[in-house]
DNA sequence: CTGAAAGCGCTTACAG
DNA sequence: CTGAAAGCGCTTACAG
């Protein structure tokens, strides 16, 4: 810049003001500058300009994985709109480990960045960490899918009691008499709204709601099987399984066929997925499939808006997108 | 850290010597000042010393997509060799559009990122953009997968001839008499080495090579699938189908699902693919699978190496990780 | 072992 | 319309 500026004669002010297009500065200043930055091929530090300007046009990321179709769906909706908007994307995978997301909390404080797009890991089921980034940092925070359940933050969700509600329905439609119903971890939000679902469905089926209906997993695939391969073995087992998460579905698949259980015939599943080949497994897998690149889209825009606005402090929206139920082979009644 | 500087009674050059650890202070003042440090939360500012060291800690992904196992995997790896490192790890997204890639490039230009780990999208075939990039930015840069053929950059490849040879010779192995390679969009690198490998593996088994055993896709997967209904309602369907990737694969069941031709009676399937539900299809997928995660690991290794040494001018090594061939129904004779 | 000073490369309030 | 000056918050070569 400084180069520039001497090189024609021009204060490094006007240089710096030519370039921003400021309207103090006269066309043909202006495009002397331009002219030759662009035969320099001058580029301005961004570093320096986030300093003066305390922004960075950073955007961070946070997601428990990116190898899962539901995050890396999610993750493409929010480069579409940050590329539009001109802020770069940095992603923090937590791994599903909550001393993982402190970590990463912690580093951003530090970091810069202008605002911070979030989901949670399943185990984070308290919310100091959250609430200390926000008095500490007072940086943009949109919580999309696996929200914090505090007031205090904008997220957007889709509507899981609603589609739990609407695949458990379809199971009894299907002349399934005992459900089950596997969610990954913990208890969180996402879980017990889904349970709520699944649970009145059942009610409203005319069962007795007990605990039988619900069985907790892990997050190690091996431990999960061999939960699966009790259950299916059992005295009783279920006629159909609503697994949370594709990979418990996933498991299913993976023991009915070592145990030889004909799905549908004998076993019903339908599961939370965006696997994109769900209609090419045998049997072809039903689906609650949520609108993830959809629910990134929408993140960003909430958050580019707080950080245009500065209005985030009271900005708790919520944005709710359907998920849309995909009946496949899974759970057809023969 | 002037408000501690002045706390202390220590200039603001003490208090920064003493917050990096150096050796110029004494112990009993380094620890005064991480005690106020802390009591205060203080956190430097990264800008401010970016600006000043010229270093950002900071590295950018350029990939083609994310919702893609491959990529998601890779960037797994190169993620968790980031956090070790103590780099931040920007993804950016090219969607396979090479007037994309030009933009990333140019806007990484003025990003002041430490260094850069590329795949290139598959239309890529001139590298004038990535010489560009180089001379004008001087920085790191480590190709994956789809590399650039020039000389001046590492790579981390995959052992695509042979792979693509060995799976060739099991199709022949399995009573298949004309089997056809499909590959998306253009004639880069990795197609090429493919290429060749399923050539001389049809050639060994006494085939005269024409040009119809290879067939040129697109990345709109309707058209792709057209393509591929034509082709198995042709005079001379072929007894099996090697694709260069998981979305054909995908393609070409869905094009037999609706014909009813049966796999693997009717028609074999082998593929280049991630799939972690290709043991779950119908039938269950054969797959040349590439080893994304240490692929991307090892590329993140490589270009630390180079931002730390310096010395990445020379360093034209290339690494290459053999993938697994996994045999599975899809590919089974009567 | 500590500090004063220069400087990284910008932006902006202010003066003219 | 242009420019001088201060300052964003650090780091480091140098002096003592």
């Amino acid at each position: 810049m400084m180069k520039l500026a001497k090189e024609l004669n021009l204060s490094v002010s006007t240089v710096s003001k030519a370039l921003l297009d400021s309207y103090e500065i006269s066309a043909a200043t202006k495009q002397r500058v331009i002219e030759l930055a662009k035969k320099y091929n001058y580029k301005p530090n961004p570093f320096a300009s986030s300093l003066r300007k305390g922004k960075s046009k950073f955007i961070a990321v946070i997601i428990p994985e990116v190898n899962n179709n539901f995050f890396s769906m999610a993750m493409d909706g929010i480069q579409t709109l940050a590329t539009e908007k001109g802020y770069d994307v940095l992603v923090y995978l937590t791994h599903e480990s909550q001393s993982n997301e402190i970590s990463v909390l912690d580093h951003l404080e530090i970091s810069h960045v202008d605002g911070v797009i979030m989901s949670l890991c399943s185990q984070t089921l308290s919310f100091e960490h959250i609430e200390n980034f926000n008095t500490e940092s007072h940086l943009p925070l949109v919580f999309f899918d696996r929200i914090a359940t505090l007031d205090s933050f904008p997220r957007v969700i889709t509507n899981n009691y609603e589609s739990a509600f609407q695949a458990t329905m379809h199971l009894f439609s299907q002349k399934v008499k005992s459900p089950i119903y596997l969610y990954t971890s913990e208890w969180n939000y996402i879980n017990k709204e889904r349970h709520r679902g699944f649970k009145d469905a059942v009610i409203q089926n005319g069962l007795t709601f007990t605990d039988d209906f619900v069985i907790k997993c892990t997050e190690d695939s091996e431990i999960n099987k061999s939960i699966i391969h009790d259950l299916l073995t059992s005295e009783k087992p279920p006629d159909a399984i609503f697994t949370s998460i594709e990979k418990l579905a996933i498991n299913v698949y993976e023991v009915a066929n070592e145990l030889k259980v004909k799905i549908p015939d004998q076993l019903k599943v339908i599961s939370f997925s965006n696997l994109r080949t769900a209609s090419l497994l045998a049997p072809s897998l039903s689906t609650i499939t949520q609108p993830a690149f959809e629910m990134g889209e929408q993140a960003a825009k909430m958050l580019f808006k707080m950080i245009e606005k500065k209005s985030y402090k009271n900005s708790n929206d919520i944005i709710s997108i359907d998920s849309i139920l995909y009946l496949r082979d899974s759970t057809k009644s023969n």
